[in-house]
DNA sequence: CTACGTTGCTGAGGTTACCTCACGGTGTGG
DNA sequence: CCACACCGTGAGGTAACCTCAGCAACGTAG
């Protein structure tokens, strides 16, 4: 193994990543939704009226699982399908009032969750590794 | 997706694990393993004869589970099953000259691929990462 | 030594989250 | 106005998990 060094690196980074998503699925635990649903309703509510193509691109999976994600959101009332006017093929998404209020909690459990892993680092490190971390971002 | 502002260092760092996982992926295909095989083709090569419950602990997996990565790799003729002789109802999996070879050369990829990734950070940010990403692995 | 609870693995069968393929309704360029 | 591309979805498949029950082997208490 010449190189350990970087090949830790990877390691390591994956190391923590698991354990930051095990903790994220269990702070989703409360409102029933798998990590992927949360996901998905962040950029319902981010963009406002997401077609389910688009979905599809952001979560990175195919269009027809896009459905998929789409019902079970739905069926929690947590979006609404709606038709685009400007293509009648299209089906838009909106984030119900329910949706945003689940999204707004989500996003603020999984903040907390995020400062209390990360509060062992000193506010600088915290700094630095955000930098870094971007850097790996493009 | 920019949406730098908000993305908090939780979701960074998802974002760059997501990113290793894809080209680590990727990076396995000629070999035709999973991730996961990969994992425990490692961690059967590295300590010499390792339990099944053990692989089943080391991959954070039920033990069923252990069974099928066992059987997928033993089909492969990468690992071996044998008996225990201090407990004859344990399996213990012993890497074959073969399961070596691959592990090897998977090994080898995998650091490479890294190296590329991180290539993009000065020495001093890797170091620096390494050191916070150990920090937060404990 | 026997009896009995515990442990290690696996068969059976279920769930989840993906996928591809084919199709009907809809836009669009020639 | 017609051929073709595109949007979402029903049908059906796969991979990787899981739980539960069962069998064989262990170990200990009597």
């Amino acid at each position: 193994m010449r190189d350990g060094g970087t090949a830790t690196l990877g390691d390591l980074l994956m190391r923590v990543a698991r354990t930051l998503r095990r903790r994220f699925t269990a702070t989703l635990a409360p409102w029933d939704l798998s990590p992927h649903q949360a996901r998905a309703l962040r950029v319902v509510c981010a963009r406002d009226g997401v077609r389910l193509s688009e979905l599809a691109e952001a979560l990175r999976i195919a269009p027809r699982s896009a459905t998929e994600v789409a019902d079970g959101l739905a069926e929690r009332g947590l979006v609404e399908r709606t038709a685009d006017p400007r293509d009648r093929r299209a089906v838009v998404l909106v984030a119900t009032d329910a949706g945003r209020t689940v999204q707004r909690e989500v996003e603020e459990a999984r903040a907390a969750d995020s400062t209390e892993l990360f509060a062992r680092l000193s506010a600088e490190d915290r700094a630095t590794l955000e930098r870094i971390l971007r850097q790996l971002t493009d």
